[in-house]
DNA sequence: GTTTACATGTAATCCGTTACATGATTGA
DNA sequence: TCAATCATGTAACGGATTACATGTAAAC
């Protein structure tokens, strides 16, 4: 048993190849062009991470024959591997992990997009906004106790709510525009 | 020489020991009260960091005389250890790095408050926000390009566009409410 | 003929988490 | 007396970064 729990990291890996199979040379690829490059993995981090799921029985791989240049490793994913991917975008959003995780939130909700039904979006987006409206009045209280403390301190937890209620505002509106084509059936993909 | 660079606790742990000289435990009560708990350093964190930084030559530490109950050992910074928080204090925000560190930079914003001069924090504010207003350019870009694709994708990008919209209209709140307190003279600290 | 892109990997090192160990004081 | 709080630490383990190693093919 290699370990029960999968890392962030691994996570996003199988969301990437969830769709098509990929060498990891395809994944860095699409670290480095996709969202801005925010994270760039090494080769350290990647390919043993590659070799972990595969041991994991979450993916499997096999030599790509290549037209020349090096043989690449071609991975995809493994019955176990879908069920574990599906499992981690069906998560409902942690009220105590809003804050810390996201940027995490909204990848999973990117990667919903071929693969879970509009109705379970829409359930995700609720359990976002709910767990953004905690926080955001945990916030106001702070902002109201600490008044009287430095201005930098007060300015700080304002921003936290600056950014906060623009991303409550985003997903009520992103709730909006999927109920209303998922509804009413009017909807494109 | 025990390594150059510092890591981002090991400055935040300067930054808390900055403005009194405190024991371990003070410092993990106030990461568990202050900022909503967002980070917890565990013991296996904290001492060893607290160790690292003494070995450097950035905190010095005596025993506590504590009034019953085990001995504490007080931390306090040393020279070096207040020059390597100034300098760390006074980077500009890096463009590079601006949506994966925001809120660290807006942790050292909150602790420049008592210990930089006024216009170094309007210089720093200016530097986030020439940072953010290239980020929202980008987003902005890519959301027009992007958009035949697929509409969580848009809509992932459109997150990220409000959040971060909402995070320099902070930065150029915050510039006209210091500029107009330290430029009249008239602010209260 | 040398640099660049493709392509995969390993080794050293460092740091964080988890869990455990220790020990005194205060309060139920 | 048993639990909780104060208070500091260590050991095992895992994973990430950095740097290095290796090798082919295309482009200049």
């Amino acid at each position: 048993m290699p370990r029960s729990r999968l890392t962030e990291f691994e996570q996003v890996l199988l969301g990437m190849i969830f769709s098509r199979p990929a060498t990891g040379y395809d994944l860095k690829r699409r670290f480095a062009t996709t969202a801005l490059g925010v994270y760039q993995p090494s080769s350290g981090a990647l390919y043993p991470a590659l070799g972990r799921l595969e041991r994991g029985g979450l993916l499997a791989s096999e030599a790509s024959p290549a037209a020349g240049g090096r043989p690449r490793r071609l991975y995809r994913l493994t019955e176990a591997g879908r069920q574990a991917h599906l499992g981690w975008l069906r998560e409902p959003v942690a009220a105590a992990t809003v804050a810390q995780d996201l940027g995490l939130h909204l990848l999973r909700f990117a990667m919903m997009a071929t693969v879970l039904p509009a109705d379970a979006v829409i359930g995700f987006l609720a359990s976002l906004r709910a767990a953004l409206a905690g926080f955001v009045a945990e916030l106001e209280r702070q902002v109201d106790r600490a008044a009287p403390g430095s201005r930098y301190a007060r300015l700080a937890v304002e921003h936290g709510l600056a950014v906060h209620r623009a991303s409550l505002a985003w997903a009520e509106q992103a709730i909006a525009e999927l109920a209303a084509s998922s509804g009413s059936g009017a909807g494109a993909a």
